[in-house]
DNA sequence: TCTTATTTGAGAATATTTCTTTTTTAATAA
DNA sequence: TTATTAAAAAAGAAATATTCTCAAATAAGA
């Protein structure tokens, strides 16, 4: 997922963030290795593209794109935080066997989850956000 | 939540794990801590209640207990992976603002679920278990 | 350009994982 | 029971990963 640094500079202002090298940078690079790539892999391939930049930082902007609503958080069972640069509400297929992970959309499942919880509450809970997490096995490792 | 040692050495065993102290201390760590600690916490209340045991071997024993199935992994958005001593199918609750993570069941949930999805199949995936991530707020925090 | 609040870099502090060696468990035999 | 032993587990040390701190650098508005 290639996205034009004009692009991604209004993304930034839009959220209300000063623009710098480093992020432009550290959420370009979110796009391009796309699939949910772990903050390792980002400082790493930071630290290739970009030597200039401190490891530390790498961490630290990715926490505050996360915090802006840029970028998401994944979360897998095995291993550390993964990130992701779609947006749109979506859930998650996570095969441990693969350690893959794929984006999974449906907007029907979303509808009937939103209208269960209109009519069955959760006393003391006010819900924001519902994700699944759907673990599994690929049938083709593609 | 406070458990027996015997019944701690009656699950280890049932898991075909070996019993050591050091697992035994553990596995009760984490019932004891209740409310899904993080590997910090469970580390550092051994630290305290067992200082013979090496701080590598509490993140191993960890490992360990949740590949058999003893101890779950939850995870937050915000930070480090947590643990849950609570083995039967069940949501979380979320809480941004205080950190809280709460257990939710909901039987009628899974067998909607269960049944949206025997329709709706996902192409080229076998599905093993769902989880749902519900972020929101408690309205007391009690 | 100047000013100021933010952000970055660098390195120290923590947290976590990995590796190798030593110790322990639990099964079996005496 | 107790001794023997192979396999599994723990310790200890060291490598990695992540976070934190603070002085120096920089973005963006005046």
């Amino acid at each position: 997922m290639k996205i034009p640094v004009e692009e991604i500079k209004e993304r930034l202002q839009a959220a209300g963030l000063k623009i710098t090298p480093q992020r432009l940078a550290i959420l370009e690079a979110v796009y391009i290795l796309d699939n949910h790539p772990a903050a390792e892999q980002i400082s790493e391939y930071i630290r290739s593209a970009h030597p200039g930049i401190a490891t530390g930082t790498v961490y630290k902007v990715l926490d505050v794109l996360v915090e802006h609503g840029l970028i998401r958080r994944v979360k897998t069972d095995r291993d550390a935080m993964r990130y992701d640069g779609i947006l749109e509400s979506h859930h998650h297929l996570y095969c441990a066997e693969s350690d893959r992970i794929e984006d999974y959309m449906d907007r029907e499942l979303d509808q009937m989850l939103e209208e269960y919880f209109r009519k069955k509450e959760i006393p003391g809970f006010r819900i924001d956000e519902i994700k699944l997490n759907i673990k599994g096995t690929f049938n083709q490792n593609k």
